[in-house]
RNA sequence: GCGGGUAUGGUGGAAUUGGUAGACACGCUAGACUUAGGAUCUAGUGCCGCGAGGCGUGGGGGUUCGACUCCCUCUACCCGCACCA
């Protein structure tokens, strides 16, 4: 009987669903294990081969840690909101939520079809109202809170209300952006709106005028992680800098917990690097400048307090608040100039051209808090608004890009440092003694900068700081595609959360998803749902990241109605275990769930402080794309040129024929038989007409036009082209034969003389096998390419050249995982991607590859049917056979855990090419390999398991563990090298000495061979690896 | 520029703590069986050399009886960040 994976997959895969086989309990004795794949966005176009590899991968392992005994969650669902469907619904005009239905349906068929053991019962999507009104309600709860510095976590703003009315704000260590400070008598003085302002700089979630990133294209803001180079991420579309009010979420609140809580998760050392960065923290200090006709003050940071005493100007921002207050009358135009200048400057303009150093003076001066010099201060776009204050003190002796700024601009330099005792440091490091330094002259730049920072301290005009890189979160787009705010404005325009009884805020219906003209969100166009009579909804939606951030608790308990997820469940569950998914959220998703979970640890919702314990970040796939050449003009040009010099040696290239103002280049001519020949692709000739011949005729020529194509067409017999020529040389006239109109030829890769006569293209990688085309296939694929001839090599064969690039539709390097299920089965499917290499590395997939796979499948199958049919005996097995499946028992879980699943790949197929050698069809030894390999051919190994008398799903077996005493062995095969090369392998007992196989060793005659008239300096021998002989 | 990673046959990739480099596959070569082969099976396959043997894990150097593995250094490629004060 032969292997059929489409019927076993089918019956299996049915009978799974009917059996309900994968629904997960929250209520279990056994240990949990949460294993959970990122969340996908259903888009348009459907999976690749490169996108299950992490789902595979999460399903062996799943499978794995239920058949060891573990009650496990794994479940899948849809970050179904956002930027694409709305894309497509603003152009195609289909209604977001219909498309992302239908791209839903096609990824679930899609996953359903490599056999994944997902609870879909617990299944979520973003866009359904009952999974947002949590999100919702997740927003209310950063709206009523806010971070308590003290306490180390979030705390109500109710509280704060009450500490405001008694005694002000002075003793409140909050993350927040208020500055000022009040009592409480200013407090209670204040206006519900006055009051409310001051709130929001404390809430987790607040408005704020924000320089955000506008993208005009996509018509909405993006985060700062959406923006790439300048460009909208999706779509790469110009990003402008804009101020807007927008909708924040005080992240930089956690950024010190995030930062730390790294240290707690087992990730890979480069994605919490990259964190790291992106939270960005520097140490250093706060100081205040004085101005000189001014009572401002100038805040800065600094990371190098030390350098106080070189800093010889100052740079703002050109957005900082002080620059058009002191900016002198003089200066004014050159300013203004400046500032027009900076704002004409794209985002991306800027990045790619840091090089160019502008700015200008403002004609104002500030004070050096230390030694009372005055320094001038300048504007300049290397110093940011959103960094640190937005101001810089600038130390151009110890600073590359002031020191660049002041060799500019003629500026300043003080050495303030001197490196002669660390020749090797840079400008920057922080090592040295300074000098010209008033009272820290002489320390090193450690002691300075703690010095430096003392006195700040002592004259209250500076502290120790902590500065982060990360920013508030921007949390308002104005887009249509998103959960709605749950928020109304009175007519002050201070924000009130909805009533939790009116949660979810639905999403309106709406058929026109173009923002409206004055650049305001969609929903504003529903003048009935915006105002209420409770006041004005908010028309801005939320960002994907919202329901994205938080999805993996609700799978929990995703049917709760009473809370976001269950008590219990989450005490039940925790945490995740393994997270895998692709390292493109290294930032955005992974920095916005943990901020949103640490708060819902302070408000005691969660357990646990970290939501993925351990993270394993797969390997893109990328495509093996084919190329095939196909000849142009020079191509026909060279050709036709040897076979002219046959017919006549005397026909000459780019003639130039005729005299004087009637004299023509022609491409190839004979004076002598007095024929010219223009060789042109098909449609440039269809412009020469009679009067072309007759201009030919007068300078006693025949005029011969040939089409590239015709070339090409007669490429392997050129007799019907000679003819003409030979038709012309008799006088008659000749045209170009329009049937060759569609011809192409194509030249296989090993056939290739000249370079620049092809044209390289990309071909379908589908009808390539092993890189020889099908030109059959080939010529029906593309319309274009009907009439096509080729070039062969010597076999016969169209060769084709390869290439690794991205898996993208317009290489054609594009393979769907449907066709390879339905060619080969899911269960070599999911093998093979496992096989391709290490789980965390970057690959390029290649078709060719699977059919090794499918000969392992086979062959197992073969260890339990022949032709005859079941084979399988009761005998019992022999010492070799329990060593060989306990070896594999032994390797495939070690490997398992170390998620190295393409060495267990391998092993099973060793282990099946060994029993099959030693034609072993015991059901004592077969048993245990079928759970072994379940994980990773579900199907198949559900059916012989079955076949073998079980009556219940493999699925609900238990996991082999192996048995040392099988694995003993008799006797070692030691290698035995001489001065570290191996000469000879020799097997002793496992219980030999030492000294008894450094004796026999040298007797060897092998060995012999290579000690004789030398000295043996030295024999070392590790017992059961190796032994080396030094001579010399 | 900074940070992280990778480098092994024609190809994808193996190699517990330093201990037989190239497992397992693809491809290729030869053969068997076949009407056929993109089926199956057998043998071979790192490179050079007829051979003995030599050389081989990006290059160079080091530690060691022994290095893909540890140290130093250089190179190439990939990823991330980037006037970050």
């Amino acid at each position: 009987m032969e292997y059929q994976p489409r019927e076993i997959e089918k019956k299996w895969r049915k009978h799974w669903e009917d059996n309900e086989i994968y629904q997960v309990s929250n209520d279990s004795d056994r240990p949990k294990y949460y294993v959970l794949d990122m969340f996908p966005y259903p888009s348009g176009s459907g999976l690749h081969v490169g996108h299950p590899l992490g789902y595979i991968a999460s399903d062996i392992f799943s499978r794995f840690k239920r058949l060891k005994g573990f009650n496990v969650l794994h479940p899948m669902g849809y970050d179904a909101f956002g930027l694409p469907a709305e894309q497509y619904a603003v152009t195609i005009g289909v209604h977001p939520a219909e498309s992302t239905a239908k791209n839903i349906s096609r990824y679930r068929q899609q996953l359903d079809n490599i056999g994944l053991s997902f609870d879909w019962n617990r299944e979520v999507q973003t866009c359904d109202p009952q999974y947002y009104k949590w999100t919702q309600w997740i927003f209310i709860q950063l709206f009523e809170h806010y971070y308590c510095n003290d306490a180390n976590k979030a705390r109500p703003i109710s509280e704060l209300r009450d500490v405001f009315s008694q005694e002000g704000n002075a003793n409140i260590n909050a993350s927040t952006s208020q500055k000022e400070t009040f009592t409480a008598e200013e407090w209670n003085v204040l206006d519900d709106k006055a009051q409310d302002d001051i709130l929001a700089n404390y809430r987790l979630a607040y408005r704020q005028v924000q320089y955000v990133n506008w993208c005009e294209e996509l018509g909405t803001i993006l985060a700062n992680d959406e923006v790439k180079d300048g460009v909208s991420e999706r779509g790469g579309f110009p990003v402008e800098r804009r101020p807007m009010l927008q909708w924040s979420l005080r992240t930089t609140a956690y950024a010190e917990r995030l930062l730390q809580g790294l240290d707690q998760v087992d990730w890979s050392e480069a994605l919490k690097t990259q964190q790291r960065n992106w939270i960005g923290k520097s140490e250093g200090a706060q100081a205040f400048f004085n101005l000189r006709d001014f009572d401002d003050q100038i805040e800065i940071f600094t990371t190098r307090p030390d350098t106080i005493f070189g800093a010889t100007f100052m740079v703002l921002a050109p957005e900082h608040d002080l620059v058009d207050k002191i900016t002198t009358p003089d200066q004014r135009k050159a300013i203004y100039d400046y500032l027009e200048y900076a704002g004409s400057r794209s985002e991306l303009q800027r990045m790619s051209d840091v090089k160019t150093i502008t700015g200008a003076f403002t004609g104002a001066y500030a004070i050096n808090p230390l030694n009372g010099k005055e320094i001038p201060i300048w504007i300049a776009d290397y110093v940011l608004k959103d960094y640190g204050t937005g101001a810089i003190m600038a130390v151009p002796s110890d600073d590359e890009r002031d020191n660049r700024f002041a060799e500019h601009f003629g500026l300043e330099i003080i050495p303030v440092v001197d490196k002669t005792g660390y020749p090797n440091a840079d400008m920057q490091d922080k090592v040295g003694k300074m000098i010209n330094s008033g009272f820290i002259t002489g320390m090193e730049v450690k002691d300075a900068i703690q010095a430096v920072i003392h006195k700040l301290e002592e004259d209250g005009i500076g502290k120790r700081q902590i500065n982060y890189k990360l920013r508030d979160a921007n949390f308002s787009r104005q887009r249509y595609w998103g959960e709605p705010f749950p928020v109304r404005f009175d007519e002050n325009d201070v924000p009130h959360p909805v009533g939790l009884d009116e949660l979810p805020v639905e999403l309106p219906p709406l058929d026109d998803f173009k923002p409206t003209a004055d650049g305001k969100a969609p929903l504003g166009k529903l003048e009935d749902w915006m105002n209420t009579s409770k006041g004005r909804r908010e028309i801005d939606t939320m960002p994907g990241f919202a329901g994205s951030s938080w999805y993996f608790l609700r799978y929990m308990d995703p049917h709760n109605n009473q809370a976001f997820v269950g008590e219990d469940a989450v005490n039940y569950w925790q945490d995740v275990d393994l997270y895998i998914g692709g390292a493109e959220h290294a930032v955005g998703h992974l920095l916005y769930s943990r901020t949103w979970h640490k708060f819902f640890h302070d408000l005691g919702l969660v357990p646990t402080e970290e939501p993925f314990k351990k993270l394993v970040n797969q390997g893109m796939i990328g495509g093996r794309s084919n190329f095939v050449y196909r000849a142009n003009e020079k191509f026909a040009e060279q050709y036709l040129e040897k076979k002219l010099k046959q017919v006549s040696q005397s026909f000459e290239r780019n003639k130039i024929i005729g005299s004087g103002e009637n004299a023509f280049e022609v491409d190839f001519a004979c004076e002598e038989c007095k024929v010219a020949i223009e060789l042109k692709a098909m449609h440039r000739l269809e412009r020469y007409d009679d009067k072309h011949h007759q201009q030919f005729e007068k300078l006693g020529y025949t005029f011969v036009p040939i089409a590239t194509e015709e070339i090409f067409n007669h490429y392997h017999n050129f007799s019907p082209i000679a003819k003409k020529i030979e038709k012309a040389l008799a006088g008659e006239k000749v045209n170009p034969n329009p049937n060759a109109k569609e011809t192409a030829l194509f030249v296989s890769q090993d056939m290739i003389e000249d370079r620049s006569a092809v044209t390289k293209l990309h071909v379908d990688v589908n009808i390539v096998h092993n890189d020889i085309m099908d030109t059959v296939a080939f010529e029906q694929s593309r319309t274009d390419f009907r009439k096509a001839v080729y070039v062969l090599n010597a076999e016969g064969q169209y060769k084709c050249s390869h290439a690794f690039e991205k898996m993208s539709k317009r290489y054609f390097n594009v393979v769907n995982p449907d066709d390879m299920v339905s060619q080969y089965g899911a269960d070599c499917f999911r093998m093979y991607e496992m096989f391709l290499g290490p789980i965390e590395q970057g690959k390029p997939w290649n078709t060719e590859g699977i059919s090794g796979v499918q000969t392992f499948m086979k062959r197992f199958w073969s260890l339990f049917y022949s032709m005859d049919g079941y084979i399988v005996t009761d005998d019992a097995p022999t010492k070799d056979e329990l060593k060989i499946a306990h070896t594999c028992i032994k390797n495939v879980n070690r490997d398992i855990e170390r998620f190295s699943f393409n060495t267990c790949v391998s092993e099973f197929m060793k282990c099946t090419n060994e029993l099959k050698k030693l034609k072993c069809h015991k059901k004592a030894i077969l048993e245990d390999l079928v759970v072994l390999l379940a994980p990773f051919a579900p199907h198949v190994c559900e059916e012989l398991w079955h076949q073998l008398g079980n009556d219940t799903s493999v699925n609900l077996s238990t996991y082999p563990s192996h048995n040392e005493a099988y694995l003993k062995e008799d006797a070692i095969t030691y290698p035995i090298s001489i001065n570290g090369k191996k000469r000879a392998t020799h097997e002793f007992p496992v219980d030999a000495s030492k000294n008894e196989i450094e004796k026999a060793a040298l007797e060897l005659e092998a060995i012999k061979k290579w000690t004789d008239g030398k000295t043996v300096r030295k024999v070392i021998v590790v017992p059961k690896r190796m032994v080396n002989i030094v001579v010399g």
